[in-house]
DNA sequence: CTATATTTGTTCAACTTTCAACTAAAAGGT
DNA sequence: ACCTTTTAGTTGAAAGTTGAACAAATATAG
């Protein structure tokens, strides 16, 4: 229920900046990567989304002008997604309210003894489901 | 990130039930409430849901014979949103291979002080969330 | 080499969610 | 009483998501 709430909250802080929650994760994952850019699968892999949909959002936000599609000289079945100069100032417009709206509405209202909790049993809580999802995968 | 793996996978345990999580909660809500029935406002309400979501939903959950919808007598206008027995059936059984998946996932892999931490934390999170989302609200 | 299996990304159909428009009943104001 | 506004809930179209089926390219095994 918080979290849902938080979730809402922050979706909320980046209609301003006419982007989704999910289309701002895609664009932060191919900021941070070598060249801004991934291959669909690694990206898809990375922002924990099915293919499909990753393939759907694209078009939209190809159209939107945030990234584009190139061929893959490598491997000729694959595609980079590539984020366009416009995703780029579209994101570093983006990122400081972003930033500033988690601080708002979470950070500033714990400790630093609270932040570093957090992180602790998050840290622990992530590598077990991880676990947990590898071993699951193994079975099939 | 780690929220939403956890989601995902709290989702996909219910599935064994022929449950979503969002329809799981709305059970929930229901079992919680007097007379197991609340008006469709409150439950969207509690459920931070819309109403036209809430709407579309019981149509499928009423098929699936969980919940039924009964004119309101007091206000006209209303409906009481009423869990089933077969709803009730169906949520009892589910309940506990939840909790456990809960448990699995999390509880278990946080000392005692980490779950108070962690209770600590959220509420205060929670409540600093609500005070926003209500000074929002004012403003319309 | 060649046949088979796997991987990459897209597409289609079914389903869910959102948003705006709408009906009907209840409340309020004059 | 009468007119306006608000509230309850639904609806329909558009947008988003999922999962299975698919074509094309590559990798693997005999």
């Amino acid at each position: 229920m918080t979290v849902r709430r938080m979730m809402d909250a922050l979706e909320n802080d980046l209609a301003t900046h006419e982007l989704s929650l999910p289309d701002y994760e895609v664009l932060v994952l191919l900021s941070e990567a070598e060249g801004r850019r991934l291959r669909m699968t690694e990206l898809a892999e990375a922002g924990l989304i099915s293919k499909s949909r990753l393939s759907h959002r694209m078009k939209v936000m190809e159209k939107a002008g945030w990234v584009k599609r190139e061929a893959c000289k490598e491997d000729r079945r694959g595609l980079w997604a590539v984020m366009t100069d416009r995703g780029w100032k579209t994101l570093v417009k983006a990122a400081p309210d972003h930033t500033e709206s988690i601080r708002n509405r979470f950070i500033d209202h714990l400790t630093v003894k609270d932040q570093e909790d957090m992180a602790r049993i998050f840290d622990r809580v992530h590598s077990q489901l991880r676990e947990q999802f590898l071993a699951e995968q193994e079975k099939k």
